[in-house]
DNA sequence: ACGCTGACTATTA
DNA sequence: CTAATAGCCAGCG
């Protein structure tokens, strides 16, 4: 009975439809879940929500992460390498790597270390 | 309306 | 080993 989504303000959303409206909702919902000092990668997302294919839709979900309520931890999201490819994204864009360490995720060069070990697999919460 | 771009990933050369 | 290509789908010019 989830009575209120966090509407993303994309102009895609059409009031009797919710195609494109509910993905992106369950990427903020799936990112939203992810444990402190965890990280998680695009395509893990995309897999959990079925649409393994379309990791480039999560990133690009991320990209309004910012104008949803509550606020999504897309830092907690890198590639599949686990660079900190979206670092650009955020306002400064050290600030990713910055949220990380700071959970206790040690990041070098952009690119978080040990993280094959700091892996959370959404799938396997749920 | 058509085409390009993009916070990705997997496959092939 | 690294480099290039294809598949994915929505936003924007």
């Amino acid at each position: 009975m989830p009575a209120r989504e966090p509407k993303v303000k994309l102009r895609t959303v059409k009031p009797s439809g919710e195609s494109d409206d509910n993905f992106f909702s369950l990427v903020f919902e799936v990112a939203r879940q992810i444990p402190k000092g965890r990280v998680t990668s695009y395509g893990a997302i995309a897999a959990a929500l079925g649409t393994k294919s379309s990791a480039r839709m999560v990133g690009w979900a991320m990209n309004g992460c910012h104008r949803v309520k509550p606020k999504v931890p897309a830092h907690r999201v890198v590639n599949r390498n686990g660079m900190l490819t979206g670092k650009f994204h955020f306002d400064p864009p050290g600030m990713m790597e910055k949220l990380l360490k700071k959970e206790g995720v040690k990041v070098k060069n952009d690119q978080v270390v040990d993280f094959k070990n700091l892996f959370w697999d959404p799938l396997e919460s749920l």
